[in-house]
DNA sequence: TGTACATCAGTGAACGCGCGTTCACTGATGTAC
DNA sequence: TGTACATCAGTGAACGCGCGTTCACTGATGTAC
């Protein structure tokens, strides 16, 4: 990796068939849902032979655990990117952090099932573990940012978001998907606020 | 099926099929999941040869279509049974309601997948499509009977039920799937009372 | 700077498997007369 | 009440398919000297 700069021509050696592979991988998930993915229909829309994957992942369980990892860092930035936009406050940050969870919910909508709706990934794998705990220790500590530890709270937060997400991604809450973009956030901002901890209630 | 009295010795003809491999198929969901559900797993549990669905589903997309038809019956009887169980007025029945949509998700979570992540299922389809429906109108009803129709209150509760459900069914919310029934019902009732319309707000 | 060699990252053929669907069939049931 | 017959609801063999995994292989890369 030190002196090779990169051409055109197809090459024995990928170079990066591990990046390639996850972006062939979310695509196809996007494309055909987790339920016919396979790792030869991966493999070939990466443009490789079907025994390649298994140098880097070992078999299919191992590039879905890897899969789902890369969907929870996403996911995690996507909430970042709302949040370095939001106001400082913890409130607005918290709001931001909700907005973000449904951004991501409805740009990769099958990466998102597979992370919360499937069993197909190993979620105790070492790629996979770290990063959704890293999802969910950012949740907690937005929430003890509003001054609650309160198990209840993180889950109201939390539930919401993801009830918000999950029927946006999969498109059951026809009225509030019509919206436009600005239109929808101040929904999902609305709604969550209803939520949040230490409001005056 | 006038005068034919039930025995126990296997018949060629099973009686009831349809309703056997409905039965069957949920059993099936509930065990392997809806990413290894086949036609011939349900069939074999059936104790029917593999092709004998054909005629009562069509397809594997027919069963699945009606697994999540039927869904969506026991889904509304849920919260039909929590609702005869609470007080008449219209806060009440719309608390019981979302403690009966999450009493059917940890019943059984396969079916609840089935119906909210999966796209095997034909959800244009004539047994489904109406269930669905029922279900969607059910929960409208009950926020209407709060006095509100905006589609902000309705998708703050359904959202919020649907991601307590969600996420409990998939063992996520760790804290709160360890709490005894009572307790569970208890934060339930409260994150949802949170995101009711018109409580003094 | 060259060379030998180990290691890495691919290939492609082969395997066995379970799947959905089709089909000719047959046993059971219901109905017309 | 009996009988002929149509229809219904199963069976089981067969098909073709895509899958995951394994394996011997080979081309490319990197490193020791």
């Amino acid at each position: 990796m030190t002196e090779t700069e990169p051409d055109d021509r197809p090459r024995y050696h990928h170079g990066d068939l591990q990046a390639a592979l996850l972006t062939a991988g979310e695509a196809e998930l996007a494309e055909a849902g987790i339920e016919a993915f396979s790792l030869r229909s991966v493999a070939r829309r990466a443009g490789v032979s079907h025994a390649a994957p298994a140098h880097h992942f070992g078999d299919v369980q191992g590039l879905l655990s890897a899969l789902a990892a890369e969907g929870f860092r996403l996911f995690l930035d996507a909430q970042m990117v709302r949040q370095a936009k939001a106001a400082p406050d913890a409130q607005s940050q918290m709001l931001a952090a909700g907005l973000g969870y449904v951004d991501f919910a409805l740009a990769r909508p099958a990466l998102f099932r597979l992370m919360f709706a499937s069993n197909r990934p190993l979620f105790e794998s070492e790629p996979l573990r770290p990063a959704s705990e890293a999802a969910f220790r950012h949740l907690e500590q937005g929430v003890a940012a509003l001054g609650s530890n309160d198990p209840l709270d993180i889950a109201a937060v939390w539930a919401t978001a993801h009830g918000i997400s999950d029927l946006l991604a999969s498109g059951r809450l026809k009225p509030m998907s019509a919206l436009a973009p600005e239109a929808r956030d101040a929904a999902v901002t609305e709604i969550l606020r209803r939520v949040l901890p230490d409001r005056g209630r």
